[in-house]
DNA sequence: CAAAGCCGTTTTTTT
DNA sequence: AACGGCTTTG
């Protein structure tokens, strides 16, 4: 039997037929006990492939892989599955995208490229930005996705003007992203199950290739991953699920806590397993985290007890604005690691919103403290890598409207705005997608005299780069390919500052060497769409870094929704106020459900932290570059136990929290 | 057709 | 503050 594990734990991870629930409180040692049971069945010999593990980022998956890779001596080619559910389902339509009546070469479309066909369709049916946004209208075509409802539901359940005209852009937006043979991440989900549901001999196929399917953070799951995962285990019944209702931080995309609440009804025979000694966090630091989630009135009541006995008492700091809030963050950090034994690696700062970062970056750069950002801006977001991976999208053959446009005349061919839109209209005239417009060259289109050479010529281009790279190597192609546009000239054009040059060249070049590392440990053909497809889904990003990330001992910075799943010694939860934690769009909204997740995620956050806690606040807070004062969160009344006072209920403006005894915690 | 300049929007969280 | 889209100018 595995060692190290308390008799709960055992249990969940003896039972391995069968349907199994793991019911736990956070740092309960959840995804110890996914490893710990994968380990057992391979030591009960199921064959290692045969065992599927589903999370819900990539960040989790790498890490449970680690944790995997450190109990079982690995075996090349027999290696249980780690995927995130969207990965799993490229896999899955890969093989199937032609019952579906999409194209193998389905291209992918991720956050930026949702965002131009949104406004694309906007333009379409001539809605001003001001009446609805394209940010607006791809959160609600993603709503509507998660709940299954198809454009046309979606108008017949609107009830405002805004709502038609959203149905409306949803419309054409599913028409041309279909058109095209191309699916967004809602997709992906969503035609997985619609493949299940109407080929049996498919999901029977895709089911039968694993004995054993366990799914971490279920809690998460929406209604098209619970129909997933149903469709996957219907036949072994071989389904462990793990999961803690107060840590569902993902209802926005569609996340339903009911499912796994309602998991005995699915699979009556299942047993169920809680954990809730909680081995991470010191008491101090539970006790607020249970105080803080007691505020929840809809939740599955459950006691956490700690383990570890005593501890410091979390500490909350006001600074005056975001500036001195990083800097001070900094300059504590930099004191504690003069503690013996202490790493960069035990920080973790940890915030609500992206944008919050940039302070902290800044600080920590300038005191040279080394650290890592997870999430945000990656590397693939960048302009330049853009531009190289539109070229290559488009040279792969994915009929790519999206990536056509990006890269059509950039940088300038002589192809204008005029000539493209001409092109577009004659596309949708005939029936087919722009670049086959474009290679029908001219005569389908009414274009000036001089851009049909240029047409002519970027087909030529592309062409050619694609029997280039289907014979020879990626990098070396790319690379020709760039200096025949020449690139770098465009870079230094659109770039007048020598330093920008540079560092936006540095991103290219680093962009040619990951080309070249992704094909040194790939072989074999359709290397190119396989590296697409993991840029895409994000998992380039975490295992090109992973090694070096993890080696690479500095304090952390991400997201609390990114932070889900890992704990660390010290942590900092900054920019506790009104607005960004609550987030005002989370909270200001009419669903009191909003507020309860908002509190899911504070309680995630103070859970994460092992040994010493420390809430941060600005008193005021640079927005669109205008300095205006912030409200302490209601958050931090509840942590002090004090939620009557809190300003925010009052509607009241920027006040400093009263300690409720002596001063400011002691150093 | 391209470059420069002006205007308006943007920021929730992830795949 | 930063970026993209649109308009005007070259």
């Amino acid at each position: 039997m595995a060692h190290g594990l308390n008799p709960a734990q055992a249990d969940a991870v003896a039972t391995v037929a069968g349907p199994l629930l793991v019911l736990a409180g956070a740092g309960t040692g959840k995804t110890r006990v996914v490893t710990f049971r994968i380990a057992e069945l391979i030591r009960r010999k199921i064959r290692r492939s045969r065992i599927l593990g589903v999370t819900f980022t990539n960040k989790a998956a790498a890490e449970m892989q680690e944790r995997i890779g450190k109990l079982i001596e690995k075996k090349k080619d027999d290696k249980p599955e780690i995927s995130t559910f969207h990965s799993l389902c490229v896999r899955i339509l890969r093989r199937n995208a032609k019952k579906l009546g999409y194209p193998e070469q389905f291209a992918i479309y991720d956050a930026g490229d949702q965002e131009s066909l949104a406004r694309q369709s906007l333009r379409e049916i001539r809605v001003p930005g001001e009446v609805l946004s394209p940010g607006d209208l791809m959160s609600k075509i993603s709503r509507w996705k998660n709940a299954g409802l198809t454009c046309d539901d979606a108008n017949q359940l609107a009830s405002s003007d805004k709502d038609h005209l959203a149905a409306m852009a949803y419309k054409r937006y599913q028409k041309t992203i279909k058109s095209v043979g191309a699916m967004d991440f809602d997709d992906l989900l969503l035609l997985t199950e619609e493949l299940f549901e109407n080929h049996p001999d498919a999901r029977r196929a895709e089911a039968g290739r694993f004995d054993h399917l366990l799914v971490d953070e279920y809690q998460d799951t929406n209604h098209t991953q619970y129909a997933i995962v149903k469709a996957l285990a219907e036949g072994h019944r071989n389904l462990c699920v793990v999961g803690d209702d107060d840590q569902s931080i993902y209802g926005w995309r569609g996340a339903d806590v009911r499912h796994i609440l309602n998991f005995r009804k699915d699979w009556p025979e299942a047993k169920v397993v809680r954990l809730e000694e909680n081995y991470r966090s010191t008491e101090a630091i539970l006790e607020i985290a249970n105080r803080v989630i007691h505020y929840n009135a809809d939740r599955y009541d459950k006691t956490l007890r700690a383990a570890r006995l005593g501890g410091e008492r979390p500490r909350i700091e006001q600074f005056e604005d975001e500036e001195i809030e990083a800097e001070q963050t900094v300059g504590d950090i930099r004191q504690r690691l003069t503690e013996p034994g202490r790493e960069l690696r035990d920080f973790a700062i940890l915030f609500r919103t992206n944008e919050q970062t940039r302070a902290f970056e800044g600080a920590l750069r300038k005191h040279k403290v080394p650290y890592v950002l997870i999430g945000g801006m990656s590397f693939f977001d960048r302009k330049e890598v853009k531009d190289i991976l539109a070229y290559l999208r488009l040279i792969d053959g994915h009929c790519d409207d999206v990536s056509l446009l990006r890269i059509v005349n950039r940088p300038p061919r002589g192809i204008s705005q005029g000539t493209v839109e001409a092109l577009q209209t004659a596309a949708v005239k005939e029936g087919h997608t722009l670049w086959q417009t474009l290679e029908d060259g001219p005569r389908v289109a009414t274009i000036v005299p001089n851009a049909a050479p240029a047409v002519a010529k970027f087909v030529e281009l592309i062409r050619r780069y694609q029997k280039r790279i289907a014979n020879g190597s990626l990098a070396p192609s790319v690379r020709a390919l760039l200096s025949e546009i020449d690139y770098e000239q465009e870079l230094k054009r659109l770039y007048p500052e020598e330093a920008d040059q540079a560092s936006r060249w540095g991103i290219v070049e680093e962009m040619i060497n990951a080309l070249a590392a992704y094909e040194e440990q790939a072989h074999g053909k359709g290397k190119l769409n396989k590296f697409l497809d993991e840029v895409l889904l994000g998992e380039r990003d975490t295992k090109d870094e992973k090694d070096e990330q993890l080696k690479r001992n500095a304090v952390v910075l991400m997201t609390l929704h990114s932070a889900k799943g890992l704990e660390f010694p010290i942590v900092y939860m900054v920019g506790m106020e009104e607005g960004i934690l609550p987030h005002h769009r989370a909270a200001a909204d009419e669903n009191p459900q909003g507020l309860a997740e908002e509190r899911r995620l504070c309680y995630v956050g103070i859970t994460r932290a092992q040994d010493r806690l420390t809430f941060s606040l600005s008193l005021s807070r640079r927005k669109w570059g205008k300095p205006r004062p912030t409200i302490p969160s209601r958050f931090l009344f509840e942590v002090m136990g004090q939620a009557d006072k809190a300003p925010a209920a009052a509607g009241l403006n920027a006040k400093p929290i009263e300690r409720p005894r002596g001063k400011s915690g002691r150093r």
